[in-house]
DNA sequence: AACCAGATGTTATACTGTTGCAACGCGCGT
DNA sequence: ACGCGCGTTGCAACAGTATAACATCTGGTT
């Protein structure tokens, strides 16, 4: 069952959002970016700030702040919330992380350091995340914000809908039920 | 003071976004198209939808549900938050009110009734907000989705910043320290 | 009357985030 | 070494936001 590659129903292109990525490599090289963030802002990646980052780097999905929590609490003695708060904080504020408002959740940053409006697309049924960063969004809504005489500092957008692997494991559902009542 | 009207210092496109407006002219239209919309969709605004629907209008800030609650109790006993969360489901399920998640709080929607993917400007300042739906944002981002194989249901966009009033408070501001430091 | 569905009332609780203060560590200048 | 400042962390309590679960009511239907 399910040999959907021959098909070839969907010929967009490369979907590179929600690609699988090996974990490993991201952090390390996630890891790295921070370090350098931190270095050139003079902030202190502590022993705290950057496991809390690894947390978020190794899930495929946001993590709340108590889920965090949780894992900390497993490593080090029992961790207050202030504790979990005031690292996102460092992490959101340095650009290392960003907080997905519609899940009251937090997601490391796919582009640490640079200054971004970034988008996220969140599939509302795996609750895999995807951050993008769109020129062309970016440049309408600044303009339509100019255009109010409104002065931007800062943005979230976010799209609810479906990922690209569970529209095809919809369309297959799909046809699988059109095969079985013919 | 403060006779700024002269000088015409930022000559933008007229900023209907935050312009202000008449709040029992902008209730009773809203309410009428909040009736057509519930009658064509089957739905009942009952009293207690309808009055957390007016409380919206006439704010000219997003309200928490605590705080909606408690105007709601000073009307009514003593209404429990279920009560509060429910009338605002309601509306927002039917289009007539969005949750701007960046403050926790609600707003009556601009365009009750009709599809769209809302912007909302926030000032960080004077908390007020204003709802636009620039088609050129929505294009935008539809298109940002589709490259990327999502398919989007519901979009939240959420821009923090400063309002052309207090912008303009500022610029004043400013040039008033200026003068006296000369 | 018996019944159903949707709306509301009520109680308790879960989840999310913050305040305030004490203590620790570390570099730094004296 | 000493004291100092400053950022970080520990800790206890609490504030704010949202939901679960179940009871009751109301209006229309059979």
């Amino acid at each position: 069952m399910a040999k959907r590659d021959e098909r070839g129903e969907r010929p967009r292109s490369a979907p590179k959002a929600f690609a699988p990525h090996d974990h490993d490599l991201r952090r390390s090289g996630a890891m790295r970016a921070a370090e350098a963030v931190c270095a050139a802002r003079g902030a202190q990646l502590t022993a705290i700030r950057r496991r809390v980052l690894e947390l978020l780097l190794e899930s495929h999905k946001p993590l709340g702040a108590y889920a965090l929590l949780e894992r900390l609490r497993e490593e080090r003695g029992a961790a207050q919330p202030p504790t979990i708060y005031r690292a996102l904080d460092f992490l959101v504020e340095h650009g290392l992380a960003h907080k997905v408002m519609r899940l009251n959740a937090f997601t490391a940053c796919s582009h640490p350091g640079e200054r971004h409006m970034p988008q996220f697309l969140i599939c509302s049924e795996c609750e895999r995340i995807s951050e993008i960063t769109d020129p062309a969004v970016m440049r309408a809504l600044g303009a339509a914000a100019e255009a109010a005489g409104f002065e931007a500092h800062e943005a979230a957008m976010e799209l609810l809908g479906r990922c690209p692997a569970c529209r095809e494991a919809a369309e297959e559902a799909d046809a699988a039920a059109e095969t079985t009542r013919r």
